[in-house]
DNA sequence: CTCTTGATTAGATGAATGTCAAGTTAGGTG
DNA sequence: CACCTAACTTGACATTCATCTAATCAAGAG
């Protein structure tokens, strides 16, 4: 047997885990591609309308979404502007590979 | 404005969601991944063994897993054999890319 | 200062989830 | 037949989660 078949570290596992979580519900899928396609930051206002779904829960996936790093804030005054992570927009899809046991270019590091 | 920034539909929001949804798991990732990189089909009790976590968890997170059709199952005998698909080996990836925004050779269809 | 508007926070609630221990089913073997 | 072993199912328990309403906060405009 050439090397016993060890899974994923369980460490390496809870991380990508956590980047899969933060993409394990639709509305914040909306969010996130809503946010790529639409290159220029968005205001909280904005993606409200757009996803039509109440403002404090659109904040709170915000919120989720940008401790993953995923999207990025910026305080402008009084409203937020909200902008993907395009170092996600790549490693991100690696990641995938990572556990799909696909070979991948480079370890996939989000930040 | 060139067109409305129209996000996912909810309807392929939600069919993304239930992917990441499977992998939103630290046991399941591991779980894949094994069963990724040890190219032939596994008991079970290989996979028990592997992960170190309580046989009918894993059992549980079989299920979870066939049921999404990220792995297959052949029952023989006594014992069940689980294999990855390989048909998500591939696709799983481009769905991540179709949520970044990235461009992507084809709609990804897992079956 | 007061009002308005955009955004975050707090609290509540109902639903789903991960885990394990124990019980059950079912294929092989003596 | 009785036994054993691999796997699945059930029930329970504690967590986590998505959503909403209401309350709070912060920045401009009058």
């Amino acid at each position: 047997m050439k090397h016993d078949a060890v899974p994923l570290e369980r460490d390496s596992a809870e991380e990508y885990a956590s980047w899969f979580k933060a993409l394990a519900d639709a509305t914040r899928i909306q969010i996130v591609s809503l946010l790529a396609r639409h290159r220029e930051p968005m205001t909280v206002g904005q993606i409200v309308a757009a996803v039509r779904i109440g403002q404090s829960t659109v904040s709170h996936h915000l919120k989720i979404l940008s401790e993953v790093r995923f999207v990025l804030v910026e305080h402008r005054g009084t409203s937020s502007l909200y902008r993907i992570n395009q170092a996600c927009v790549g490693c991100f899809p690696s990641a995938a590979d990572v556990v799909m046991g696909n070979p991948v270019p480079v370890a996939p590091a989000c930040d």
